[in-house]
DNA sequence: AGCACGCCGACT
DNA sequence: GTCGGCGTGCTC
């Protein structure tokens, strides 16, 4: 029976732990100290057996009390395996100067190497390991991490279940570890002996001159400068230091070229807009938040076009007022020079963090921004780790952004990471979108976040008119991919001299079963997932549980016989509209077209200026782009998004079609949006047409209660990859049957479902499967996962991997 | 991840 | 009898 949801050994109010977490989540049971022992501890979710274990635990034989003298440890992780942490005795010569969140280099195992790790914890010993081994060097002078930074870095490693090692070296840029674009510069300055006229006198007169130079400068110089000012060659100075009259010291500084290169160039000034009434009203109650001087996140929920950022940028300039620090986390694909200039034409210093950054511009970017000189920092997901030394406010711009969470290890989420880090500073946390996520409108729902409304547009321009198109009514429908009503929109359009944007959410893999008559999606009993078609063997497929049966030749619903497997490329549309419309100028942006760095501006300012009439593309249209002459948007097929393997199908919809149809009518001259579907009546696209997100959040809510998804309940997802399908279907079976007995000597309340093939069967030559966890404590799931995970191996022979995903954003 | 230990087969 | 294959286990 499970007791307590909380750890016992936890400080309740350490903000960190907040219970109830966000989103979803539980405190982590243990952050402070993670020592063998506490790992052990916090594996249980029963409390009064920890008390017992305890009991065994801290006593130690007799044999080692001869071995607890107190000694100086610190607590050491990797970022290889194995990955810690262990424990090991600090040298007198180092006590006063290890610090946690510096690097060090230990003896480990029996490598002939040293081996480089991170320092979480320095500590005073009393139950010595009976091997403890010396810290050999100390690699940092100052720690790359400060004390809140380390806690943060450990709350991570448990939360996401990776090790610490490798979260600290996700914190820390590689360009900061090897203090790229520095180097070292030796300068020399008069040692005591110098001071003794009369050796000094007794020196050839080169060696006096120089001498007399360096004393005289008041300065260390290096033997460069003074060779000029002294008017002599290196001969005379290399004596000096032969000899003993001049002192060596060394110090690591940055390369002078790189170090003028963030100045901003136009040195223009932008001061503050006046404020609309929905403005102003939101702006006060940021203020409000940062004053209280308390953990507090704000969803700031406007429409497209309701002038978020100028609310940003005037509450940051009240956080910078008090002499603090902000960052403004944006996706990936907005971090354009117009986002950048906004920012930097309205504060005197603002570090960019952008993906194109030299690994000695991102150097000397983190050390402005560590020395406190940086008011504002913007930049991608990574930036919630900026070491922001008096942090007041932590902002996330289209807070619901998929590129916000990472799909490599550790699997973190910056607005989770960045929840955690602004309680734990007690500061706020402003969530800024026109489609909140559905985890921060549930958060606003239980009175986890406040929500801030931001209803009508600045100007008071109007939401464009979205018309949707039934793919079901015969006459509109054509032998192509654009139906009668949009072909004549568009051609209207390009008449009139209006530029169009048509999206295609391609997404190829997925064959969802559709019939094109009723609009009919064959869904799994289970999941509520839409089955997946498999060519071979004619079966369909649940991607999250296995379910399969053969796939229907026709529609269950309606018994039409012409049931189809969608699928459609840019390419082809391509194609089909260049025939369409043979005067107008394509242009097509998708993964493939735009590869090439750069290529994305030049197409984007090849529409601004007017020389392409149509853009054609994928989600990466959707986004940000602001263009008054864009008076058309088609959505080729909304069911593509809707009908996708993934319970967040009908949200990400509803982003896509609400943040496409705000590309347009940002002009004088209005817009319209035309969305081609088989599905015309389902919520997610009626509440898209009519601009109601609440609608749409009434709705979905439900939806997700049924199967307690999130934002209800937490996921996780174990993905195992191999190259002998059978062998990692057998792994993964051997972990499916882990998880099942760790979630019952638990008493841990998650359902376990799979393995099945995920939508992504084969990966790069590997075969895949997925296993995928629910509960609605989120620290059972990750209990129960930890507890099977301990000390599962795999035999190298086997080679299979797995990978852990917390709060999973797909399921490909 | 290294690195050594150890337990079975083919060689001088 | 030894050299060496790689399966197994440990690293504060």
């Amino acid at each position: 029976m499970l007791t307590d949801s909380t750890s016992p050994h936890l400080p309740n109010d350490s903000p960190l732990t907040m219970s109830p977490g966000f989103p979803n989540s539980d405190p982590p049971p243990d952050f402070g100290s993670h020592s063998d022992q506490a790992a052990d501890k916090s594996s249980n979710l029963n409390a009064p057996s920890q008390q017992q274990g305890e009991l065994f635990e801290t006593a130690p034989p007799p044999w080692e009390l001869a071995a607890q003298d107190d000694v100086a440890l610190a607590s050491i992780v990797f970022s290889e395996a194995p990955h810690g942490p262990y424990d090991y005795r600090i040298p007198d010569s180092m006590r006063d100067d290890l610090v946690a969140g510096m690097r060090v280099k230990v003896p480990l195992g029996r490598r002939k190497k040293p081996i480089i790790g991170w320092c979480t914890e320095t500590k005073q010993g009393k139950a010595a390991h009976r091997s403890m081994r010396d810290i050999a060097e100390i690699l940092d002078t100052e720690p790359l991490c400060d004390a809140a930074l380390v806690r943060l870095v450990l709350w991570m490693s448990h939360y996401y279940q990776a090790p610490a090692g490798q979260v600290f070296d996700t914190l820390i840029p590689s360009s900061v570890r090897a203090n790229a674009g520095t180097r070292e510069k030796t300068y020399l300055l008069p040692s005591p002996m110098a001071k003794d006229d009369e050796l000094v006198g007794s020196l050839p007169t080169k060696q006096q001159t120089a001498l007399r130079f360096l004393i005289a400068a008041g300065r260390p110089m290096t033997s460069q400068q003074l060779s000029v000012v002294a008017e002599c060659t290196q001969g005379p100075i290399t004596q000096l230091r032969k000899k003993g009259f001049v002192q060596e010291n060394v110090r690591r500084e940055m390369n002078t070229p790189t170090s003028t290169r963030w100045q901003v160039d136009d040195g223009e000034v932008e001061v503050a807009h006046t404020l609309t009434d929905d403005q102003a009203q939101a702006l006060s109650q940021v203020t409000g938040a940062l004053d209280s001087g308390k953990g507090r996140t704000l969803l700031l929920h406007g429409v497209t076009g309701s002038g978020k950022t100028e609310v940003y940028i005037q509450a940051i300039e009240h956080v910078v007022k008090f002499g603090r620090g902000a960052i403004v986390l944006v996706p990936e694909i907005s971090l354009t020079p117009q986002t950048r200039g906004r920012f930097e034409r309205r504060f005197q210093s603002v570090a960019v963090l952008h993906s194109q950054m030299t690994p000695a511009e991102r150097h000397f970017q983190w050390q402005r921004i560590r020395s406190g000189e940086v008011q504002v920092v913007v930049g991608p997901r990574s930036a919630v780790f900026a070491p922001m030394p008096h942090l007041g406010l932590i902002v996330i711009d289209e807070e619901h952004d998929g590129s916000f969470k990472q799909d490599t290890q550790p699997r973190y989420h910056a607005r989770r990471v960045a929840y955690a880090r602004a309680m734990s500073l007690n500061i706020p946390l402003v969530l800024g979108t026109a489609t909140p996520s559905m985890e921060s409108w549930h958060a606003t729902a239980t009175g986890r976040a406040e929500l801030i409304k931001m209803p009508s547009r600045v100007g008071n321009r109007p939401m464009p008119d979205v018309q949707l198109v039934d793919l079901r009514v015969r006459d509109d429908r054509t032998a192509g991919a654009i139906s009668r009503p949009l072909h004549t929109a568009v051609q209207q359009t390009l008449n009139e001299n209006g530029q169009v944007i048509l999206l295609l959410n391609r997404r190829g893999f997925a064959t969802t079963i559709q019939c094109p008559a009723c609009g009919y999606v064959v869904a799994c009993p289970d999941c509520d997932m839409p089955l997946t078609h498999h060519r071979d063997g004619g079966k369909a497929v649940c991607h999250y549980c296995d379910y399969t049966i053969a796939t229907p030749p026709w529609c269950p619903a309606c018994r039409f016989d012409g049931i189809r497997y969608g699928g459609l490329g840019t390419q082809k549309l391509e194609v089909e509209v260049k025939a369409r419309f043979p005067d107008a100028v394509v242009a097509r942006m998708d993964s493939d077209t735009m590869r090439r760095p750069g290529s994305h501006q030049k197409v984007l300012s090849a529409f601004r200026a007017g020389k392409v009439n149509l853009l054609l593309g994928t989600q990466m249209i959707a986004k940000g782009l602001d263009f008054p002459n864009v008076l058309l948007v088609g959505v080729i097929n909304a069911d593509g998004a809707l009908h996708f393997p993934d319970f967040r199908a009908a949200e990400r919809t509803f982003q896509l079609v609400t943040q496409v149809a705000g590309r347009t009518g940002r002009g004088d001259r209005g817009g319209r949006v035309i969305v081609q579907t088989y599905s015309p009546e389902h919520p997610a696209i009626q509440a898209a047409s009519r601009h109601d997100y609440e609608l749409f959040a009434k709705g979905e809510m439900i939806n997700r209660m049924k199967f307690n998804y999130p934002p209800l309940g937490s996921v996780a997802r174990i993905i195992i990859r191999g190259v002998i399908e059978e062998v990692t279907e057998a792994i993964a079976d051997s972990l499916l049957s882990r998880l099942e007995v760790a979630r019952d000597t638990l008493g841990a309340e998650v359902r376990i479902l799979g393995p099945a093939p995920p939508p992504i069967t084969k990966l790069r030559g590997k075969y895949r499967f997925h296993l995928l966890l629910q509960s609605v404590d989120a620290n059972h799931l990750g209990e129960t996962i930890r507890r099977a995970t301990k000390d599962f191996k795999i035999a190298d022979k086997d080679d299979v991997q797995y990978v852990i995903d917390i709060d999973p954003m797909d399921m490909l």
